[in-house]
DNA sequence: GAATGATATGAATATAATTTCATATGACAC
DNA sequence: GTGTCATATGAAATTATATTCATATCATTC
C-alpha cells in the first residue's frame, strides 16, 4: 500500500474513464456475452467492441473464454461492483444533482452538510 | 444502482484518470496542502496543479478551505481510501507485475489460479 | 483444405485532454 | 487604495485517446 499509487493506478482508472467500455461493464452484469452481443445490444461496430474490450481484458476487469467460434466476455464482479459500490455511495452523498457534478458551484453549501454526515459504505 | 452506470461514472473516472491528478491525491493522505506546497512537491507549474485540482473537488474527491491568503487542500478519505484499497487488492490478485498490466499474455495462466482464490477484499 | 462466421488488428483520421504561458482575480497588510 | 503574495483563468499549442474502415486471423464445419 502507499507505494507510488499515482503510477500504478493511472491504467487502472483511464481503462475506466471511457463511456463505451462503461457501457460494456454495465451490459455484462446481466451476464456474460459474445463481442457480437455486446455490439448489438450497445449499437457500435464490432470492430470498436473488440478494441474496447482490450483493454478491459488486461486490466482484468472482464474475462474472456472462447465457446466454439465466439468468445464470451464476462464481469469480474468482485472488483466491479465493489467499484460501482462506491461510485453510487459517493455519488449520491456528494454529487446531489443526479451523478453529473458538472459545477462548483454550491460546495460551500455542501460542504456544512459533509460535516454532519459521517456514514460509511461498508459498516462491519 | 444499476441506473445508468456509465453515463454517470464517466467524470468520476476521468478524474482519476490522470498522473498529476493520482500523485495530488496521494500527497495529500499525508495532510492538508496549499497549491504552491502541492506544486513544489510535486514539481509541476502552480496553474498545472491550479487546473487538475478544479476537477478533483468537482468530485469531491478533494475538499477546500481558505486560510488567510491560501487555499488548502484536503482529502476526502472516505471515497479515496476506500477506492485505493480496492485498487490495491485488485492490482495484488490480477496483476502480479507491479500493477502495470501492460501485456495480455499470461491471461490463459492466469485464468486458473483465479478460480481457486475467492478472497474478498473486505470480509464481514 | 475451402468456405463461413466470429473476432482481432493496423493504421489513418477524428476527437478530446493536457500543458503551458500570460494574465486576471482575490485576500491581506500597510 | 497600493503593493504583495497566492491562486485561478483563458486560450493556444501540444499530446494523447478514440473511432472508423479495410483487412487479417482464428475456429469450425463440411
Amino acid at each position: 500500500m502507499k507505494q507510488n499509487l499515482s503510477e500504478t493506478c493511472g491504467q487502472f482508472f483511464s481503462t475506466l474513464a471511457n463511456p463505451t467500455r462503461l457501457a460494456i461493464l454495465e451490459l455484462l452484469r446481466d451476464g456474460p456475452r459474445n463481442v457480437t452481443e455486446i455490439s448489438e445490444a450497445l449499437n457500435q461496430e464490432q470492430s470498436m467492441i473488440s478494441h474496447n474490450l482490450k483493454p478491459l481484458e488486461r486490466c482484468r476487469f472482464v474475462f474472456s473464454e472462447r465457446r466454439k467460434k465466439e468468445r464470451f466476455y464476462s464481469l469480474n464482479k468482485e472488483t466491479m461492483e465493489q467499484l460501482f459500490k462506491i461510485f453510487s455511495y459517493h455519488a449520491e452523498k456528494y454529487c446531489p444533482t443526479g451523478g453529473k457534478c458538472r459545477t462548483n458551484r454550491g460546495l460551500q453549501e455542501q460542504k456544512k452538510k459533509d460535516a454532519s454526515s459521517s456514514l460509511y459504505l461498508t459498516r462491519h
